[in-house]
DNA sequence: TTTTTAAATGCATCTAAGTCGCATTTAAGA
DNA sequence: TCTTAAATGCGACTTAGATGCATTTAAAAA
């Protein structure tokens, strides 16, 4: 099965606990935090963060921090960056590459904030 | 002088704490938390938080989130992106404008995280 | 299959940046 | 000088997430 495989490619012991989290990630089509997932998973929330800290290790999960001071995440794919509404705090995944460089430095991560075109369109 | 003159105009009332903290972020080269300037200052966190918060709302003040969970403070001038380091949570002022749309979306910030030069330099 | 053990888990407790309620003080206009 | 709304200090509170520890479990060895 795809996600026991993925969990132990990455020499990680094949637990309930983390069939769970990726069974829900590997499903979403968006980034989520703790509080969005707490009431489909059965585990303690200590073993939640500490499962999603180990797949952030392993590369398989990535995340970031929102305006609403919750942190999110999202299986690890293709790099993207993110929007984050000021207004309405949706977060939206820009699938669109927004790429420069910065000399001598490593860009791992964008974070773009401002108004969603929902809050846009509305406030016209 | 100049410093009141920036918050009268802003109709706010002219307070000793208010003209300290803008003295400091006038002064300052890149952008502050509470943490870094609480023994530069004489009133509660409590003050230091509404005047700021206050601030931000006249657009004196321009704010994000690090790494480190700390808000980080910074008069509002120019528009710019910050490069946020990874490694050694350094931030920088990119004063080289990043610039891109985002169709039916409006753009008021943006975050980069990475690599910064100092600490790609010492791994290469 | 049974034994072994390091890793994972649940639960309670802690952390720390930031917020809030309230009594007191102060800026600034009358 | 008087008045009053706004600002302040202080203590208590909030909340996402981290941590210590006793117990359980995956999985490899025997
Ligand atoms: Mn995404
Ligand atoms: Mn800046
Ligand atoms: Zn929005
Ligand atoms: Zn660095």
């Amino acid at each position: 099965m795809e996600i026991e495989k993925i969990i132990q490619d990455k020499n990680l012991k094949l637990t309930s606990a983390r069939k769970e989290i990726l069974e829900i990630f590997l499903n979403s089509q968006k980034p989520l935090a703790y509080e969005d997932i707490k009431d489909k998973i059965t585990m303690d929330k200590a073993t939640f963060y500490r499962n999603i800290s180990k797949f952030e290790d392993k590369a398989i999960v990535h995340s970031f921090e929102s305006n609403d001071k919750k942190r999110y995440y999202e299986i690890q794919s293709t790099p993207h960056a993110h929007f984050i509404c000021n207004n309405c705090n949706t977060i939206e995944c820009l699938q669109d590459v927004i790429n420069f460089e910065i000399k001598n430095h490593i860009v791992q991560d964008i974070l773009i904030k401002g108004i969603c075109e929902v809050c846009f369109l509305k406030r016209v």
